[in-house]
DNA sequence: GATCGAAATGTTATGATATAACATGACAAT
DNA sequence: ATTGTCATGTTATATCATAACATTTCGATC
């Protein structure tokens, strides 16, 4: 495996993007091949779409950039069910406060994620923590419940928006 | 005040629900006073209807419930604006993976709470807990990130749906 | 390389959620 | 009674998501 840089919570304004997108790219590829999942063309292209940067994406954003791209007239069934495609296999998360869909670049482990959301500048970070389910995990089991995904997400101030500030 | 019965996380099947919403009402009333927050007969009579159980009320039943009244014909703004009131005022609470909402019988203090949602009968039970918030804003900090507001929602199978397994 | 079944995509329509923008009404303070 | 503020009414539309059915693609098998 190709050695990149190390991931950040939150990149860097000025990092190398177009890495991030052929990491992500390439890990898909991966994965969908260990599972015999077909990552097709348009699936691809999504996935491509919600890389766009390290905020989240929307639905119909998504079907704005494949309706650029011309082939077809795509419509919003076309978005959702590759968009569904790609949750399945841990290759996007979706981010609920916000209806909209952020990539993810280590679909190797089962995971829900946990999101860290800038509510200056949009960025999202996404930790997956182990002390963060433990917890939720060990509450709620507690109570008697059993918990099989948690949605986790934070809004506040990036490092970059806080400024010198808190 | 009143002694009732202690709350659980899960309210049983055949609990006093009256005794519910009564306590919930009147939590509010002092509440929106303390504040001097106007709990106008509509907002009283939204909690009220948000209040009908123990599983999330979505905007448009609510809608529905104002309609049945007959008092008007309501429209989707005037749902929103009394739930957005409320919301402010910590009398209910958004849950944002079903787009819906949860009253809350303890709007004293200010929180964001941690929902357990039972996938089997939709009930939901509300935490409020200091050591999960604690891990998030902790770990959220660690990064730079400063957490403002924290959306926590489990979901998976409450006590009774589990039956004796689990 | 024909055929067949399953999976993917196309297409049309509609359902579900939420807000903008402006008008009117209720109410408290003076 | 006048005025300012907050609440509600009203109309229209933006935004998010899926149902239902048609067609195409593609690999597997013969």
């Amino acid at each position: 495996m190709k050695q990149r840089t190390k991931r950040r919570a939150f990149p860097r304004e000025g990092h190398d993007h177009a890495d991030c997108v052929a990491s992500a790219l390439d890990a898909a590829e991966t994965r969908c091949a260990d599972r015999g999942a077909r990552l097709t063309p348009l699936r691809r292209r999504v996935l491509e779409i919600v890389w766009r940067g390290h905020a989240p994406v929307r639905a119909y954003e998504v079907l704005d950039r494949l309706r650029e791209d011309g082939a077809g007239a795509a419509a919003p069934p076309t978005v959702y069910r590759a968009l569904d495609f790609l949750m399945e296999h841990g290759l996007v998360h979706r981010i609920e406060s916000l209806n909209a869909f952020i990539g993810c670049d280590h679909p190797d482990e089962a995971h829900s994620g946990q999101f860290l959301i800038c509510r200056d500048c949009g960025l999202v970070a996404e930790l997956d923590d182990a002390e963060i389910s433990g917890v939720l995990a060990r509450k709620a089991r507690a109570l008697g419940f059993v918990d099989e995904r948690a949605t986790v997400e934070l809004r506040g101030l990036c490092p970059e928006c806080r400024g010198g500030r808190g």
